[in-house]
DNA sequence: GACAAAGTTGATTATTTTTATAAGCTTTAT
DNA sequence: ATAAAGCTTATAAAAATAATCAACTTTGTC
C-alpha cells in the first residue's frame, strides 16, 4: 500500500506549477532543481500529465509547463490516475474486471472489504485539490518562520 | 496502492482458519489447497503470522494451525501489520519517522495529504475483523446457490 | 538565418521489491 | 520407528519501479 515515487513526484511537480498559477511557465529544469527531482525522470511524467491534459506545454525559450486547469478543478486522483495504471487496492474492485481472472467475483466476501478500502481511498484523493494543498500551504508559512516545502 | 499478494494470501488463509474456528487445526497443506496458495510461500506467511500471534500452531500428525483469538478479535489491520513492513502510503506519516530522511516534516504540505489517506485506510482495516468476513459470507451463501469464495 | 532554450519521444538499463522454490531441520502422534 | 506435520533459512526467478540516454522538434531572440 504505498504510493510510488513517480506519482509522489507528480504530486510534488504539480504542487509547484500550482503555487505559480496565474503566472508565466515553468520549465521542467526549475521544478527539478526546487523539488529535487532526477530531471530526465520527471520530464517523463510531466509528458504523461501533459497526455492526461492536467498541465499544457510552452515551447521554446522561456517555455515550460502550465496546469491547464485551475488548481481548484486538479485533484490529487486526477495525478495518480495519470501516474499509475489504478490506485485499486486490488484489480477486481473494478466492475469492469474480468470475471474470468478472478473466478466467482459475484461471491467473494474478499472484494467487499478491499471495494470498501477503495471507496474511503477515493474519497481523499478525490476530495482533495491543488487549491487545497496551496491553502494548506499558506496555513503553514504563516504559523512557521519557514518557507512551507514539499517532499518524499 | 496495491495490496501485495503476500498480504492478500495472508487474509485468504486467516479466513479459512476463522470458518474452522473452535474445531480441529488444519495443515498448511489444506489451506494451500483450498485457497489455491503456493504451499511453501504459504509455509513463510504462516510463520509470520504465528511470529505475530495471530495463529497458534500444533505440531505433529493430525496437526496444523489455529487462530489465536477469537474471529471478533483479528483485524485485517493486525494481518496487514504482519505481513508488510507497514501500510503507510509514504513512510513519513508515522509520527516515529526519521527527520533525516525527510526534511523538514514540519513544514510539509505533503504529509497532510498522505496523513488523511492513511487515517481513512486505517479505519476500514481497523473496522473490519474475520467475523466480519464470516458473517458476510453467511450472508453471501444463503442468497447465492455456490459456496462462497475467497480469492486473488 | 543561426543559435540556444526549451519540450518530445522511445528505447534501454539499473535497481528494488516481490514472489516463489528448495532443502534440511524439529516435533510429536501412533 | 516412522510418518505427518510444522520450522527455518537460503536462494532463485520474476515483476515492477525508477532512472538514464540519445536523438528529435519547436520557437524566441539576435
Ligand atoms: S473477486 Fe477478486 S478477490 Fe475475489
Ligand atoms: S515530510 Fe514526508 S512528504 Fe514531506
Amino acid at each position: 500500500m504505498k504510493i510510488s515515487t513517480k506519482t509522489r513526484y507528480g504530486v510534488r511537480a504539480m504542487f509547484e506549477l500550482a503555487k505559480n498559477y496565474g503566472s508565466y511557465p515553468v520549465s521542467v529544469k526549475t521544478i527539478a532543481q526546487r523539488q529535487e527531482i532526477p530531471l530526465s525522470y520527471l520530464e517523463q511524467i510531466l509528458n504523461h500529465l501533459h497526455k492526461a491534459k492536467l498541465v499544457r506545454s510552452v515551447r521554446g525559450p522561456g517555455g515550460g509547463f502550465l496546469l491547464a486547469k485551475r488548481p481548484e478543478h486538479i485533484r490529487i486522483i486526477d495525478i495518480t490516475h495519470a501516474l499509475e495504471e489504478s490506485i485499486k487496492p486490488v484489480f477486481c474492485v473494478d466492475e469492469m474486471a474480468e470475471e474470468d481472472q478472478c473466478k466467482r467475483m459475484d461471491g467473494c466476501v474478499a472484494r467487499l472489504l478491499w471495494k470498501k478500502l477503495d471507496e474511503k481511498i477515493k474519497e481523499v484523493l478525490e476530495g482533495t485539490t491543488l487549491k487545497d494543498l496551496c491553502e494548506w500551504a499558506k496555513k503553514f508559512s504563516s504559523t512557521v518562520e519557514h518557507e512551507f516545502i514539499f517532499h518524499i
